[in-house]
DNA sequence: GCTAAAACCGAGCTTCTACTCGGATTATTC
DNA sequence: GAATAATCCGAGTAGAAGCTCGGTTTTAGC
């Protein structure tokens, strides 16, 4: 890693987000993503390719063993362009983890509120299966979030936006769990959904790194991890009802 | 990652082993780990510690990140020592690698023999505590097993080390199922301890991340995990033998 | 069409890090 | 205890990667 490090103290950045034409950012506190508020459509469409780009370089050989350099290109603009938006490497990634925030809402919108309607029991197939699918479907879209999530990024902001994007994810996980487990607990959901999330992540990645014949083979053993643990969960609770007040 | 990457290629390595004195190595084909063999007891003492560092750096910053320099430092020798026996930064986690083989064999041994013996169903408590907190204890002996394990690394010598390191993991978790569940085919078991193995290391690491006062019961919920997956598959199995022959 | 602003470009600077090399120091052998 | 081998050392080298900067091209406004 020949991190610059470059202290570029004082270079107090101006715009704030990374706001596609199309996706309005939502209100962010941190405001370094970008060096500046791009003006033409032009500029927009080029900071959008790249990082379009770099999700799938970070995706194929990591972020540390991405370079700059590899990303412009890939996405055939020029290193200087690159800096004219991006003040560092880091920031590309923060602003992927950005997009990724809003993609995440966008996602669950539509796969999960359909979960919480559903009728059957939370371990029941319905409700796994979207969760899990949805997952699936997500890091297919967006496969540069699975390094942001898998986390130990030595720069602190980098780690608190992996993170924040992981939070995200939970929290949805967990609202489709609350709407079916009203009984559990807050504090247990969250470590519950915490755990769908890392299983479901974890297994999907495996998936991929299995001859395809097998993915769907994998993907099938996520269902029955999930199921297998909320029926011990729901089969625990019973018990702890029953012994109980 | 300033990978030197010195195409250092001429220069035919001697030793093969990394063998500590205490532990004879395995015979292995790959005799590119140590640059030549140590012949005072200082010097192999010094690749001992120097392997000790290596572990706890790789594991706090990642194997990218981490810098011979440090490593040199931290194990209180010189840079020109650690490369006096190591052709090479990716030597030393393909020896980490190897130490890490003899220990899985000898961890197994003394732990998972005894789940074999046990009696109860696979998915009883019994049988889930030790394969898991097996790990926990290797894991925690072992932290710069994480990164190898967790993989995608640039060069495919060290990917293949991860890998021989995750397979020989997963045989052993395969070997105390297998003598329980006789009638699942060895394909199928494979996966199965495979997903068990990938489901263990994430939550292991994710419990190491949560507050202390947490870590417990994280642990607790992946014997969850792991008891209500089992469980799925006995009833599975069950299912489609009582379907067809 | 002219002017100014915005955007684009890539050679090159800087720093970082893997790795070397020649000399100093310690152990072994006789 | 001298000669030789093994080991240790760390300043220095090379090259890669992050990032800059001055000049060029494109767009916007009139």
């Amino acid at each position: 890693m020949a991190s610059r490090k470059r202290t570029n103290g004082a270079e107090p950045s101006i715009a704030a987000g990374v706001a596609s034409s199309a996706t309005p950012l939502a209100s962010n506190d941190e405001s370094t993503v970008l060096r500046r508020r791009p003006r033409q459509a032009r500029s927009q469409e080029r900071i959008n390719r790249i990082l379009d780009t770099a999700e799938h370089v970070f995706a194929e050989v990591g972020y540390d063993s991405a370079t700059t350099n590899l990303i412009a290109s890939q996405a055939e603009t020029s290193i200087g362009s690159l800096y004219e938006f991006f003040p560092n490497k880091e920031a590309i990634a923060r602003a992927l983890a950005q997009r990724y925030l809003e993609q995440i809402d966008r996602l669950y919108e539509n796969l999960f509120e359909a979960a919480i309607r559903n009728v059957g029991p939370v371990h029941g197939p319905a409700v796994v299966e979207r969760i899990v699918h949805g997952l699936d479907e997500f890091y297919r879209r967006h496969p540069g979030a699975v390094p942001l999530l898998n986390g130990h990024h030595s720069s602190p902001d980098l780690a608190a936006a992996g993170a924040r994007l992981q939070l995200a994810l939970e929290r949805r996980i967990q609202a489709v769990l609350a709407s079916r487990l009203p009984e559990i607990p807050e504090a247990s959901l969250r470590v519950i959904a915490m755990v769908i999330g890392d299983v479901s992540r974890v297994l999907l990645v495996r998936a991929d790194q299995v001859p395809l014949s097998q993915r769907r083979g994998v993907v099938r053993e996520i269902d029955r991890v999930v199921v297998g643990y909320l029926r011990m969960i729901a089969e625990d609770n019973v018990i702890r009802e029953a012994a109980g007040p």
